[in-house]
DNA sequence: CTTCTCGGTGTATACGCTTACAACCGGCAA
DNA sequence: TTGCCGGTTGTAAGCGTATACACCGAGAAG
């Protein structure tokens, strides 16, 4: 049915071989033959079989990406950036999703799917020292890693310690004293992301001699709807704070909506800071530690590429890359009053 | 390296056949056979190359998703629906990007690489009559197609007329009468959907014999930005309207900020209507008609295998599946005042 | 008792490409 | 003239699985 290499060969009047080794532009041809080929090979309308090629190379020509999700802004931002860097690659990407980690509705990573199907493999936020994370990591196979570290692999992070100060020094500067923090979860199986911030937070706080107040921590398990909730959860309390840190901008747009649902205003009464800068967030006037989203994508692919290419798999390995982050002013924030 | 087919049916006593055959959980194998291959592979770790089973086999196992972007909402939510069922079924998705068809970006859509590469293609809110899509549709291959119709091809949509109408009628049972409409761009070059919801617009201005202003129709590229500016130069005019349809959410909360920016308050001084419900949606109180986003990505995949599997490549061809959309009234819209 | 049927299994080839190795060839140094 | 060398090309052996076909034995049917 499809016309295959030996057609090509045929019809260039050489050998299976050097198709091969023409078409796929390794020296060791002669001009006139491989530009010959190439004209036979786009006459017949050759395309080449991946199965075949990869069987006989070796090669899978596709990497995986692990997430807790497609959908959700960040990751599906993440995702574009690698597609791009691995389409201009003329690799495949094979999108493996986990499901929720942090709410235990996960889904065993799939290790076995990957043993033979891909070349390299990329994490995104999941917490490195899940066991569950350990056959992956043992596959021995070129593996990269956005939003956590984990020994021997490459990482592409922000400084999650430095976001987080950030953010808290700015609420400092304004005069808070009471300052919330709102985590995704309680401690126990955070992603690492979530546990720099946390401590970024803290040494903040402890730098300007504030107190620290358990009730001021709370989760919103990084959406919209745990963000409100846990902020009315705040305001509900004695003494509530006069400004939060959220450590997603999607937690703080909740959180802003429970301040105008207790006719409270941002930025007046309570001041919200987040981190992202999701592109609602300057709609909303949201303050924010922005973080180049697309950009850690693009950027992991890129390394993750670097290692299966060019067998810089010693060089490279556990490298960390730090995307940077910086603090964007709107009006959610304002001095104490 | 990889231990293979081989090593299992020698250490299980049986041959390369018999082993294929259990795994794959084939009929005309007993059932203790079958159950000690099963054992045997285990034990020795074993896991099938994709390739090799490709190769011999014919099927790829993986279906190409193809869309104007990943990131994006919609496009997202679909994506994650279509994955959802893929990998039920244990297929890969291959996901490809041709970039903004409407504003001319598109990198061409690249058929070659579908060839012998997937076993069906799904596509994602192109315009059906695109010429580049052409060569894609005479692959010959299990086809589907969301948001588009196209003869022979299996399509699921919502009825946008319908979703449009209801989005209409709602602003003219509300009194209103100079009602714009915000679509993505010009005529030429549409998505099939955006021609359709503007069709149910114009008939329902046409069934309450209003008079169509064809300066009452903008452009917004469905992004928030587009709809913001879009709503400026409605709002520059010297006889604005007072209500209107906006193709998506996203181009609605630009409206929204715009008429903020001006002073105005939404569902009080001029009502808006939507289409998608967004997560944002409901935070930022927009009327709009829901469409099920992810559901478009379930079905379409499942439709998807339904040809792949079964080979009702007759019956099914060209069938049209409409999902249901539905009004959701929030406080973005008001009575004329 | 013979013949037929059929479930279970093995044999062996094909799938389409990559690549180690061998072969060839012309030029150039000895 | 001979030998060597590097660049170019061909030969052929896989890569690991699927599957058409042959085969075998046992129970059913006659």
């Amino acid at each position: 049915m499809g016309i295959t290499i030996r057609d090509v060969a045929a019809a260039a009047g050489v050998s299976t071989a050097t198709v091969s080794r023409a078409l796929r532009g390794l020296p060791n041809v002669d001009d006139s033959t491989r530009e010959r080929v190439k004209q036979v090979a786009e006459g017949l309308d050759y395309v080449i079989s991946p199965s075949a090629s990869r069987l006989a190379s070796g090669r899978t020509g596709s990497i995986a990406v692990i997430t807790p999700f497609i959908a959700r802004w960040f990751f599906s931002e993440v995702i574009a950036g690698v597609e791009s860097v691995m389409q201009q690659a003329g690799m495949d990407l094979l999108l493996i999703n986990v499901g929720d980690y942090q709410n235990g509705h996960a889904r065993i990573p799939p290790t076995p799917r990957l043993r033979r199907r891909v070349d390299g493999i990329l994490i995104v936020s999941l917490p490195p020292q899940d066991p569950d994370l350990e056959p992956i990591l043992n596959l021995e196979m070129p593996t990269a890693m956005i939003g956590g570290i984990a020994p021997e692999v490459e990482s592409i992070v922000i400084d999650d310690v430095a976001a987080a100060r950030k953010a808290t020094e700015y609420l400092v500067l304004l005069g808070h004293s009471r300052i919330a923090l709102m985590a995704g979860g309680p401690a126990e199986a955070r992603f690492t992301a979530e546990s720099q911030r946390e401590r970024g937070f803290h040494q903040v706080l402890e730098q300007n001699s504030l107190t620290e107040d358990p009730m001021l921590e709370v989760f919103g398990r990084f959406t919209m709807e745990g963000g409100e909730s846990a902020m009315d959860a705040l305001l509900n309390q004695p003494d509530p704070p006069t400004a939060v840190f959220a450590m997603s901008d999607e937690m703080a747009f909740g959180a802003i909506r429970s301040l105008r649902k207790h006719g409270l205003e941002p930025g007046r009464d309570v001041s919200i800071v987040g981190i992202d800068d999701h592109p609602m967030s300057s709609y909303l006037g949201l303050t924010t530690v922005s973080q180049p989203v697309t950009e850690l994508g693009v950027k992991a692919g890129e390394r993750l590429l670097g290692q299966i290419v060019g067998s810089d798999l010693q060089s490279e390995t556990g490298r960390v890359t730090e995307l940077p982050t910086e603090l964007i002013v709107r009006n959610s924030t304002g001095p104490k009053s």
